[in-house]
DNA sequence: ATGCATGAGTG
DNA sequence: ACTCATGCATA
C-alpha cells in the first residue's frame, strides 16, 4: 500500500477500492475522538407540536436530588430507572402507547403526549443523556400516578380509537444494504461532509442528496445517544 | 424496536 | 445547514 489521492471525490469509493483498507477500519465504532462542547449550552429545550416538555428538572424532584444534582444526571441512576420504570409499566399491564398518551392526561404544565417511540427509547437508553433527564422526573411522575390509581380504581372503558382516515400516509425511504454499506464507510472517515460531498455521493449512490444529509444527520444523533456514548 | 423524516431553535 | 427532541411508518 502506498497511495492514496483521497481528496474531494477520490475517497468517494471506501468500498470498491483496497482504499477502504486503510481508510475504513472495520470494527467497532467510527474513531471521531472530538468531545469537548458540553451539552448544556443549548438551550436544552424545545419543542413543537405533540411534546412539550417545558424545562429541565432543577426545582421539582425530591429535596435530595435538589442537594446533589449529580444524583439525577447520574447515567447509572437513569438506566437503573428505566429498567425500574419498564418492569412496573409491564406489571401495570401498560403499552409504551398507553404510557404516551397519558402523559397528557396528568396535566403538568408543558408537558403533553410522547409517542411510543420516545416511550421505547426511554426504556432502552437509546436517547441523548439530556433528553433522559428531561423526560425521567415526567415518567416518574406517571408512574406514580398510574400505581396509585391501579390501586383503588379499575379501567374504564374508554372510546374506542377511530382512525381518521383520509390522510395521505407517509412513505419511508428505504436504503439498501450495499449503499448503507457504502455510507457507514464514508461516515467512518467523514462524519460530516460538505454539501458539495454529500451531493457527489448522494449522485454515487443514486440516492437522494436529501436522504444522504438526513441519513449522516440521523447517523450523528446515533453517536451521541447513552447506548453508544460510552459514558457509562 | 428502529429507520428515515420533520421542525424549532441557533448561528 | 446543523443540532436536538420527537414521531410516523415499518421491519
Amino acid at each position: 500500500m502506498g497511495h492514496h489521492g483521497m481528496e474531494g471525490l477520490d475517497m468517494l469509493d471506501p468500498l470498491s477500492s483496497s482504499s477502504m483498507t486503510t481508510l475504513a477500519p472495520m470494527g467497532e465504532a467510527a474513531p471521531p475522538h472530538h468531545q469537548l462542547h458540553g451539552y448544556g449550552m443549548n438551550h436544552v429545550m424545545n419543542h413543537h407540536h405533540a411534546g412539550a416538555l417545558a424545562h429541565p428538572p432543577s426545582h421539582l424532584a425530591h429535596p435530595a436530588a435538589a442537594l446533589h444534582p449529580d444524583t439525577d444526571t447520574d447515567p447509572r441512576e437513569l438506566e437503573a430507572f428505566a429498567e425500574r420504570f419498564k418492569q412496573r409499566r409491564i406489571k401495570l399491564g401498560v403499552t409504551q402507547a398507553d404510557v404516551g398518551k397519558a402523559l397528557a392526561n396528568l396535566k403538568l404544565p408543558g408537558v403533553g403526549a410522547l409517542s411510543q417511540s420516545t416511550i421505547c427509547r426511554f426504556e432502552s437508553l437509546t436517547l441523548s443523556h439530556n433528553n433522559m433527564i428531561a423526560l425521567k422526573p415526567i415518567l416518574q411522575a406517571w408512574l406514580e400516578e398510574a400505581e396509585a390509581q391501579a390501586k383503588n380504581k379499575r379501567r374504564d372503558p374508554d372510546a374506542p380509537s377511530v382512525l381518521p382516515a383520509g390522510e395521505k400516509k407517509r412513505k419511508r425511504t428505504s436504503i439498501a444494504a450495499p449503499e448503507k454499506r457504502s455510507l457507514e464507510a464514508y461516515f467512518a472517515v467523514q462524519p460530516r461532509p460538505s454539501g458539495e460531498k454529500i451531493t457527489a455521493i448522494a449522485e454515487k449512490l443514486d440516492l437522494k442528496k436529501n436522504v444522504v444529509r438526513v441519513w449522516f444527520c440521523n447517523q450523528r444523533q446515533k453517536q451521541k445517544r447513552m447506548k453508544f456514548a460510552a459514558q457509562h
